[in-house]
DNA sequence: CAAATCAATGCAAACGTGTGCGCACTTTCT
DNA sequence: AGAAAGTGCGCACACGTTTGCATTGATTTG
């Protein structure tokens, strides 16, 4: 164990023998009075800990796994970093998991599919649990979580077959923008999005399309571009170049970040949003919102959902048997620049 | 153990020892039948690895690292979110990680100082090395890092005391754009910068500073903001509302995210960008390339950066007591529209 | 033909922690 | 005073994997 040619492991930390040697106790007895068990003696348990904290004992998380089945991390996996979402939605999850003391394992981060290899790793790790985020991917690792007993919630994504997911009420909360177009004058419209059809893109498309329906309006555009600001950017120049009959006078992106693209792409073709076209996106991301967007969008409550998507996970770590569960929540209707002055 | 009180753990997978019954061999010829072991042979090999496959076993890491004292993990720690540049070096190190096969342990993100808990984490989870990427937090984490021998590397920051790191040539690459400013016949230059100085923020404002006094220009202006976007358009603000004789005809905004801020600040005050104000920044995000900002910067070679911290770290990890080691690589000058018209 | 070599595998201990059970010892009750 | 109850702690095994060493049988060598 002790290797000395030439490379030189690290010292290994101190462990509960250490101490219990230090202490003249048995290991059993530190680990009780670290515990807090009430069968120890306060008179032992002071010096047990005073020790600890003489030799900066901290506990190795991945032995207590083996013994108590519970390793206190969730692995998590993101959509593409083309869109910020994935970002606030890791800081969200970050805050949570550091507030009930469990750990985050990055598991995948994209667009592409999840390799073997990677898949591999959420069952090698013994994750309690995992934390699908991507309206995109996630079928893979979903597959993979079923077969292998790790329970799985999903947020931003409704989970085709079976599983639990937390998402945002995105059918109601395109209705909200439909009307507040309508509202605002509108009546020729467009919808960007993604060409894969996520739950998610087509929750909102529906939701968007059918309230403007139910107000007599049929005809609605449909764009397919991905779902970045670089494509939004080239739809923007696509509607600007259309002809005056054509060009619809509101336009809906399914995300924010497509809206952002949008609007930049309109106006660099000389189109102005709003007054010759509005635009509204989806998410509710804070840079939506700056001076130079305004986005007129519906805000996905990402805190609440993160945390009842741990809530949930949490659950299920403790009795693996419980069932689906869907937990949808309702955004709220921001409304900017983008789509009306002032 | 089984308790069934209710709540039910959820079942246990496949280990070696339900193979090695399956295959009525002893544990020790499946863990070296399948790690490869010249000593096997071919015959019972095959056996193994098909019923590994047919019941899907997976090795448990957990288990492997107590008595490998190995955990294929690597702790990281990122900067705010509100700087993009850390999403795509999260981006980065996840490729990078997978690549050489181990996994990601979120550690922080934020501006925030970890707390006790976290920096717990650190420990408990038996990282083989952890990675730094924040300017301006760290020097907590790094602490807990040495005083726990856990390997360690920075990145995009320099080291204070001790450590080994990897970071662009900020000093070099701040000097480009000041150069390349003088070129473009800018004389009255201002500098937007972080409060805190952070080793990363200094260097590049010295850089750019001294190629400067080199060309006989003394008096820069200094302005303090944070370091995002929000900040950024403010001090767009102020810088737009100058008198004509102070106005500044350069400004050097030490990140991109600052420079987009000021770019849009600037404009949304009606001066021209860059006809009346020249505006650089430093890191060479995607977002600054966008049409609408052509940030002339200074690209960091994150790819290259991520490559060489793992490679730093996986070094350590095999011999703990290998000198700190400093990298720094070259950044490339990126000229756009924002400090000259074609 | 006996001895030495080698290939293929088993045994057992170790990694660090958690926990059921039992063993001493003290206190209380009858 | 002897039995019962209670207190404080140790023993030993389990968790799943790795690894040094021992063991077995087959093969080659002297």
């Amino acid at each position: 164990m002790t290797q000395e040619d030439g490379a030189a492991a690290r010292p290994r930390r101190v462990t509960v023998v250490t101490l219990s040697k230090l202490a003249g106790v048995a290991p059993s007895t530190i680990t009780r009075a670290l515990k807090g068990d009430p069968r120890i003696s306060p008179k032992t348990r002071e010096k047990i800990s005073a020790l600890a904290k003489e030799y900066g004992y901290t506990p190795n998380a991945l032995a207590r796994t083996l013994s108590s089945g519970r390793s206190g991390l969730y692995g998590i996996v993101l959509g593409p970093e083309s869109n910020p979402l994935y970002s606030h939605i890791l800081h969200a999850a970050m805050d949570e998991a550091e507030s009930i003391g469990c750990r985050l394992l990055m598991l995948h981060i994209g667009m592409e599919q999840m390799d073997e290899k990677t898949a591999e790793a959420l069952l090698q790790y013994q994750v309690d649990g995992c934390l699908i985020t991507s309206a995109a991917i996630g079928s893979r690792a979903a597959d993979i979580c079923r077969e292998n007993n790790v329970p799985l919630v999903m947020v931003n994504r409704v989970a085709e077959r079976h599983g639990s997911f937390v998402s945002c009420d995105n059918r109601a909360g395109a209705g909200l923008l439909a009307k507040h177009l309508l509202q605002t004058g509108r009546r020729k419209f467009a919808v960007i999005r993604p060409p894969q059809t996520s739950s998610t893109a087509r929750d909102r498309e529906n939701g968007f399309t059918e309230v403007l329906a139910d107000a007599g309006i049929a005809g609605v555009m449909r764009l397919n571009y991905a779902s970045g600001w670089d494509e939004g950017y080239a739809a923007g120049g696509v509607l600007a170049g259309m002809l005056e009959g054509e060009q619809p006078d509101a336009v809906f992106a399914l995300s924010d970040i497509l809206a952002m693209g949008v609007i930049d792409g309109l106006r660099a073709a000389g189109i102005r949003v709003p007054q010759d076209i509005a635009v509204v996106g989806f998410d509710g991301l804070p840079e939506s919102q700056r001076p130079t967007y305004q986005l007129t969008t519906v805000e996905q409550p990402i805190r609440m959902m993160i945390n009842r998507a741990f809530k949930l996970l949490e659950a299920r770590t403790k009795d693996y048997f419980l069932p689906d569960e869907q937990v949808s929540l309702g955004g709220r209707l921001l409304i900017g620049k983008s789509s009306q002055l002032t």
